[in-house]
DNA sequence: CAGTGAGCGAGCTTCCGCTTGACTT
């Protein structure tokens, strides 16, 4: 029997420590909080100083029962939970739900996996921090007192099972202002010059590309200028040669794991985790959701011979990183391999990618910077006052780039700046202009948000935490706030003037400009949801709310603070406020009124109905019920035009009738459909259009689909006509009211009797749990 | 899984952070 038990959060770091302690520790997990506020109301006692009233969470029972058995022998019991607020509080719970005697538990803390650290950290041990479990406690709290007095007010003034919190309204609104700001750009164009150079050196003709030193506003001045080079000579007035250097990016936390293997792998939030957690469960990397850009000694002496071995001194440059993160707990290392020596893993090919990139980025952190030059020269033009500016980059010395370069949000669209090497030009040279382009170019509204940039906004304004980046993107779509969409690019025209052999010609080009792939659009659920929050919550939707409570749970941390009286003071203006505006506020749909029916004189409008965005024509009165047609799901609220309305309720048409029976055409969510006998056709994608389809081409669907369902047909018994032997997409099965029963593959379906077919029902597996949505 | 859309009132929805499985096609 073991003296001591030791539980930590994680299972996978319990039986890395088990190794480090010997015999005489029990190293078992408590997977995260056993304990919660009770689920089913608000779980706070407001009227008795706000306490909480907590139960075991559900999931955690089996946990909690079998701590509970293990920890009764022992002689200590070691709480080695994370060391920040809500590691000191899973402790708190333990002790409490596990009625743990608290002469007998002891409190330890590390920050690494080691057997120097947690053998350190058993030599000094401590009692629980009631300030920091206190911290927790606010904060839980509040969370839950903003999230449940919020959503109700949201549920009776839009629409039922919305939700509002701290965290993922804030993170909502981000979307919203950022869509607003893009609807209201406007696109502005201006012309820049570049040029085609060449020199001559010992007969050698070498070419480069210099660009103007300024642009224009219009063709007009554009051409007046190329005009003025047709007789231009050209020389190098001026060179200047600078050193310049790059610096590595610090190891990586949660943050930018998810951010460089969004850009350089493709990866969205989630999947990034979901990789990372497997490669953190077979021991290859340390923990995947930490704050922290630290590396232990250890790992940085490993590091050190890696890079001295594999590269050479000269590549190593030992850095100390600090965070920049505002309000980062630090609990954990920076995110990196476990083992330096160990360049590659086995596996799925995501894993192997995910790795070779936090084995790379943790070796560059340690290497040198990389040494460049950069060299611009201007280049006189003899006719007019401009100049040239050619630029050029040269790498004397790689460093940390021969093994990693950390990529940005905004890669220009033409990446050819700067970038390319300059022959060598001296002052005085002569120069020959091959050609000169004058090209046009738009400005581009700001970006829309990805996942991955969306996560590292939000953690720049300290909002949200490393475990719950990706929940946060998830909350946001699942509530139907947000979209993660993909947005066809328009083509555009532009101009461009080219100077060449003292020939001016203009050619007009296309380009497709505004693709947008997995980005993230708010919907006007999300959009209208947001309105009513910054109108009447103006202080919780601010991007510094979280800012400023998360000071002032480091004043209760630190003791200086009572957390009730703390949320007291939020608590008693908030209420109010919720009070006054369930009482007051009218309710909100988003409603526009567009203009007068041109048809039947009524007010034409939209806003949002219980299955979402709607068209309507006319009120709902006593004699007279309005019109409806849902909006397409690029349509939205805030930007649909008048026109555009009036084109959705060009449908359904009805056609004329078949076999007796109306046959209409309407548009669903799976796009144009006939509609014939309550039976549903899908028009032919990019063939048929539901504005003009006549009656003959509907009929023909009609009978086509009439053909392929015969032959979807097996067996149909005398029986029971409901009870059908179907050809399907996976192959055979039996259709039996609204539900359907694969045929085993072993069975040949064309020999099943009707009695067959009852067994095969009867004996189907249960249907599996459903899944949550 | 395509159609709906008022208003009433039943009973329901909802937060953030800490951890993993257990699910589906």
């Amino acid at each position: 029997m073991e003296d001591n038990l030791v539980i930590v959060e994680s299972p996978a770091k319990a039986k890395t420590i088990e190794k480090f302690l010997g015999k005489q520790f029990l190293v078992k997990s408590c997977f995260g909080h056993i304990r919660d506020l009770v689920k089913k109301d608000l779980g706070i006692s407001v009227e008795d100083g706000f306490s909480p009233v907590y139960e075991v969470s559900p999931d955690k029972k089996k946990v909690v029962s079998e701590l509970k058995k293990l920890s009764k022998p022992v002689k200590t019991v070691w709480l080695a939970s994370d060391e920040d607020r809500e590691g000191e509080a899973i402790a708190w719970h333990l002790v409490e739900t596990l009625k743990l005697d608290e002469k007998k538990v002891k409190r330890i803390v590390f920050h690494e996996i080691t057997k120097d650290a947690i053998q350190r950290a058993v030599k000094n041990p401590r009692g629980i921090d009631y300030n920091l479990v206190n911290a927790q406690q606010a904060r839980r709290v509040l969370d839950r007192l903003v999230g449940f007095e919020l959503s109700p007010v949201l549920w009776k003034k839009i629409k039922p099972a919305l939700s509002a919190g701290r965290v993922q309204s804030v993170a909502v609104r981000l979307i919203v202002d950022r869509e607003r700001e893009i609807s209201s750009f406007k696109s502005t164009s201006s012309y820049r010059v570049t040029a085609i150079f060449s020199i001559s050196d010992n007969g050698k003709e070498t070419e480069f590309k210099a660009e103007l030193s300024q642009k224009f506003d219009t063709k007009e001045e554009t051409i007046k200028f190329l005009k003025k080079c047709v007789n231009a000579q050209y020389f190098v007035k001026d060179v200047i040669t600078k050193p310049a250097k790059k610096s590595p990016a610090p190891p990586f936390i949660t943050s930018t794991l998810q951010q460089e293997a969004s850009r350089k792998l493709g990866f969205s939030v989630s999947q990034t985790m979901s990789v990372a957690q497997k490669l953190y469960e077979a021991g290859k990397i340390t923990y995947m959701r930490t704050d922290s850009v630290n590396l232990s000694d250890l790992a940085i002496s490993t590091i050190k011979n890696e890079i001295e071995e594999k590269y050479g001194e000269q590549y190593l440059k030992i850095r100390k990183y600090k965070s920049k993160i505002k309000g980062a707990q630090e609990a954990h290392e920076a995110i990196r391999p476990s083992y330096i020596n160990k360049h590659s893993v086995d596996g799925p090919n995501t894993e192997k990618r995910l790795y070779e990139l936090i084995w790379k980025r943790t070796i560059a952190s340690q290497m040198s910077d990389a040494k460049l030059e950069k060299t611009s020269a201007t280049i006189d033009i003899s006719t007019t006052k401009e100049d040239f500016i050619a630029s050029g980059e040269v790498l004397k010395f790689d460093g940390f780039l021969k093994v990693y370069f950390e990529s940005k949000d905004d890669e220009t669209e033409n990446g050819e700046n700067g970038k390319t090497m300059l022959p060598i030009l001296n002052v005085n040279d002569k120069l020959t202009n091959i050609v000169i382009n004058g090209t046009q170019r738009f400005t581009h509204h700001p970006p829309r948000f990805t996942e991955a940039s969306l996560v590292k906004k939000l953690e720049e304004q300290g909002i949200g935490r490393p475990s719950t980046y990706a929940p946060i993107i998830s909350t946001v779509q699942n509530r139907g706030y947000v979209l993660k969409d993909v947005r066809e690019g328009v083509k555009r025209d532009y101009c461009v003037l080219t100077m060449a052999d003292k020939n001016l010609s203009e050619n007009i080009k296309t380009e497709t400009t505004g693709m947008e792939k997995a980005k993230l659009f708010p919907t006007d659920i999300g959009m209208v949801v947001n309105d009513f929050l910054v109108e009447h919550f103006k202080n919780i939707m601010n991007y510094n709310f979280t800012a400023k409570v998360e000071k002032q749970f480091d004043e209760i941390a630190s003791g200086k603070m009572k957390w009730n009286k703390m949320i007291e003071d939020f608590y008693n203006p908030f209420h109010k406020k919720v009070e006054s505006t369930t009482e007051t506020a009218t309710k909100n749909k988003g409603e526009r009124l567009l203009g007068v029916d041109p048809k039947s004189g009524k007010n034409i409008y939209v806003k949002i109905g219980r299955y979402g965005p709607l068209a309507q024509i006319g009120e709902m009165t006593d004699e007279d019920k309005p019109k409806f047609a849902g909006l397409r799901k690029d349509q939205s609220i805030e930007t649909i035009t008048f026109e555009e309305v009036l084109e959705l309720f060009k449908l359904p048409r009805n056609v004329g009738k078949y076999e007796e029976i109306d046959v209409t055409i309407g548009l669903g969510r799976f796009g144009p459909y006939i509609r014939h006998k309550s039976l549903f056709y899908s028009l032919v994608k990019d063939v048929d259009d539901p504005l003009t389809i006549e009656l003959d081409r509907a009929i023909e669907l009609i009978e086509d689909k009439r053909e392929k369902d015969r032959k979807k047909v097996i067996k149909i018994f005398e029986e029971d006509l409901e009870l059908k032997l179907l050809n399907g997409r996976w192959g055979p099965y039996v259709s039996f009211e609204k539900k359907n029963y694969r045929v085993p593959k072993k069975i040949d379906a064309a020999t099943l009797s009707y009695q067959d077919c009852l067994d095969l029902i009867k004996n189907a597996p249960p249907p599996k749990t459903k899944r949550r949505k």
